[in-house]
This record gives C-alpha cells, sequence and structure tokens, in this order.
DNA sequence: GAAACACAATCGTCATACTTTTGGGTGTCC
DNA sequence: GGACACCCAAAAGTATGACGATTGTGTTTC
C-alpha cells in the first residue's frame, strides 16, 4: 500500500505537511533544504517530490525551486492525498465531500449489483448483514465497523465498474473516521441495520429500484448526520 | 500537466505499454534493461518507476525486478491512468466506467449546483447553453466540443464539492473520446441541447429537482448510445 | 530428503560531478 | 529615464560510480 523506503517516509512527512496547510500554496522548497533536514540524500528526495509532483501538489521550477500548488489543482482522488486530509486541518471537509461522493456512487451502484452481482456476492452479502445485525444488537462497534466497510465495499464491488469498486477504501476510510472520532451514536441505529438488511436482499432478488432507495437511504443519513455533527 | 522532463517522457512509454496490456500483468522490469533500452540514466528510470509505484500500477521488489501489478490494483482515477486505458486496447471497458460514473455523479452534481451556484457560475452556464445551440444548428462539431466540456465543468465545479470539481477533465476527456472516435451523430441531437438548456435553467432558478432530472436525461441517453454503439 | 548456508542478482541509497534552464541584475544604447 | 540585450548565478535535471540491504536460488551438508 505504501511507498516504500526512504522516499516513502519523506513523502509521509511531506504530504500532510502540504495537505494540512503547514507548507501553503506557494511555499518553496529547495531540494538541498529538504535534505538536510531530514538527512537523505538528493536521490530520495528527488523521488518523493516527483511523486508530489505527480500528485499536482507541487511544482518544481528550475532555477526557483519546488512551490506548493494551490489545493485546487490536486489530485484529490488519489487515495493517499484523501489520508492526509483526513488526517489533518480540513478533515470536515473531506468528510463533506466524501460524504456527498457517496450519496452519488453507492446507490447508483447498488442499483448496478442488484444487475450483476454473482452468487459469491449475493451470499456474502447476506452473511454481513446478519453479521451487521448481530453486532450492532451486542454493541460491538469495533466488529460493527469491520463489517460495515466490508459490506460496502461488496456493493461496490458486485456493480461490476472498477471506478466503483476501487472507492472502497475510501469508503473505508470515512466509516473509519467516524468511527474513531466519535461522530456515531454509540451503538448502531436499528433503522440504519434494516435498510443494510434492505439492501443486502433486494441484490439478493434482483431489485434493482429498491436497492437504490435502500442505500440512498442510508447515504443521506450518513451524511445529514455528518453535517449535523461536524464543526464549523 | 505532464510530468517533465525524462521521467516524463518515459512514463509517456511505460504507462501506456502497461496500460493497454502490452506489458501484461506479472511482466518483469529490470532498472538496467529499461537504462538502455530507453538511453537514460538510472536516476530518471528510479523516478518514473517510483511514479508508477505510486500509482499502483508495478512494485519494485529487490531480487526479482519491478513487476506489473494486476490491474485491480491500479489507481483507477488517476487521469494519467484514465487518459493512458482509453488510448489503448481497453479504452471500451474504460468509456463504460466512466459512463456509470457520470450516471452516479453528474445528476447529483447538478442538484447541489442549482442550490449553490453563484451568479458567475450561472451567467456562464446560461450563455454556454446558448453557445451550445448555436453550435449545434450550425454543425460545427468541434466547437461543440469545446462548450460541452465547458458547461459540463461548471456543473462540476458549481456543485461546490471539490472532488465532482475535480472530475470535470475526466468528464471532457470522455466527451473528447467519443467525439474523436466518432462515436457521435454527425451534429448534436436537438434533443441533447435542449436538455443541456433545461439544466442549465433549472441551475439559474434554483430547482434541483429538475435539474438533477435533465442531466440524469443526457447521462444516460449518453451512457446508451455509448453502449449501442461500442464494440464487444 | 530436509535444513542450513553461501552466493549473486537486483533494488535502494549516497556522494559527486556535470548540464540545462531561467530569473534577475547589469550595462548599454536610444 | 526607459527599454533592450546580455551575462551570471541559482536551482533543478541528468549521469555515474560505489556501496548497502534484501532475498530468491542453488549448493552443501547431514
Amino acid at each position: 500500500m505504501e511507498i516504500q523506503g526512504l522516499p516513502g517516509r519523506l513523502l509521509a512527512v511531506l504530504g500532510p505537511a502540504i495537505a494540512s496547510g503547514e507548507l501553503p500554496e506557494g511555499t518553496v522548497l529547495r531540494a538541498e533544504e529538504l535534505e538536510q533536514q531530514h538527512g537523505v540524500s538528493r536521490t530520495v528526495v528527488r523521488e518523493a517530490v516527483r511523486i508530489l509532483e505527480s500528485m499536482r501538489m507541487v511544482e518544481p521550477r528550475r532555477r526557483v525551486g519546488t512551490t506548493v500548488r494551490p489545493k485546487a489543482d490536486w489530485d484529490v482522488f488519489d487515495p493517499l492525498v484523501i489520508r492526509w486530509r483526513l488526517a489533518g486541518a480540513d478533515r470536515s471537509a473531506q468528510l463533506r465531500s466524501l460524504g456527498s461522493l457517496r450519496v452519488a456512487v453507492e446507490p447508483a451502484a447498488a442499483a448496478l449489483a442488484a444487475r450483476c452481482a454473482d452468487d459469491d456476492d449475493r451470499r456474502e452479502l447476506s452473511a454481513l448483514a446478519v453479521e451487521l445485525t448481530v453486532t450492532a444488537r451486542a454493541a460491538d462497534l469495533e466488529s460493527f465497523l469491520a463489517h460495515d466497510i466490508a459490506f460496502h465495499a461488496v456493493v461496490l464491488r458486485a456493480s461490476g465498474n472498477e471506478m466503483f469498486a476501487h472507492l472502497k477504501d475510501t469508503v473505508g476510510a470515512v466509516l473509519t473516521g467516524r468511527t474513531e472520532h466519535h461522530l456515531m451514536p454509540h451503538r448502531p441505529r436499528e433503522y440504519a441495520v434494516q435498510l443494510h438488511r434492505e439492501v443486502a436482499e433486494a441484490i439478493c432478488t434482483g431489485d434493482p429500484e429498491r436497492a437504490e432507495r435502500a442505500m440512498r437511504t442510508i447515504v443521506v443519513g450518513a451524511l445529514e448526520e455528518l453535517d449535523a455533527t461536524l464543526p464549523d
């Protein structure tokens, strides 16, 4: 998952620093400084900076240095960027963006899944719906979270659309963040669990409209809860 | 936009080669070979490979070489990956994925835009709707395409969601690809143009439901046309 | 035949030298 | 005094040689 080696470690310092606004737009990073500050060689600095360049977070220019680009240019779909932003200052904004994205994508994915899911997908969904019910009743937030992530991941995968499928980690990050920062009720709402069961059932019986509707209720609810809970 | 310098050029060779399946999953790239084949130094090879690693397209491993990862691991939202795939063998699959993504995202973006758009956005949309009408009647496909791209970009931006906004290049790429590969009628359908006018009007008058509905009709239509036209 | 070991291939890192680009300063000319 | 051309130095870009670290593979040994 992570980038390997020293460039990866340097990236894990620079990325969050830029994402959090600690190094604001226009800041100039000079290679030599980075070498000394982090005690690494030119090679390492260059590779880390190249990766940031490929994420459009910085722009190296000769004679002037590597400048931090405006936030609007960043590759906001890059998993690393998402993670850095979730960890930093604009976590709220990132969560809201992701919430809207979920509202757009997950109902569509559920509808597609009701059409395309294979038998394995359906079995897995049913099993996860049961697990969700059980762990919710037991108020086992940790297991609930794990199964919730798995549930949404299966729906996204079963949609048969590779781009939807790749949002699974992103959705997982949102769900995790929500639980970690106590934006969740102390025990999952029975209504939400019921909706998950309904999604599973609709996908298993091949009912796209119902799957889409139930999923939309879930993600809209999550977004509203987010809006109500988040600061500013 | 592009990655600069020699690493960028190497990337522009390796990326498409991997994306097109010319270098299939499991292929081993050795640094020394790449140096010689492309007449560049280790520095350049390493930086290019690092970027591919950050896109999760390859995985460098000691003693064995840099192996191409399965397609399922790739960062399918990375603009470069999308472009490479559109240019290569699975252009059809990529277009279909993007089509579904548009169906999910653009109606939601239109609805949000009807709520959040500022006066500039609204003016711009109105103007673009006029342009679309004029260029469609004149059968000026080139100008029509440019305005079409701009139109969808404004809607995405006006949604106020940065992640939606960043899909503008992607949507632009789809529209461009569609025109370039003659998947479009010889002159834009009047009905489609009318729908664009309706989206603009609904956003200007602050009518989310109507904006969403009209936009959905547009993108669903585009997706159906795609499915009908594409090979396999 | 299995386990321990040594070897070598390949990536990873460092240090250094050289090249290329380009912003800014300097000077000249009108 | 201003505009233009020129030059210089600063910073990134590239190349290269050396060494370190890891790990698959083959070999030896019991």
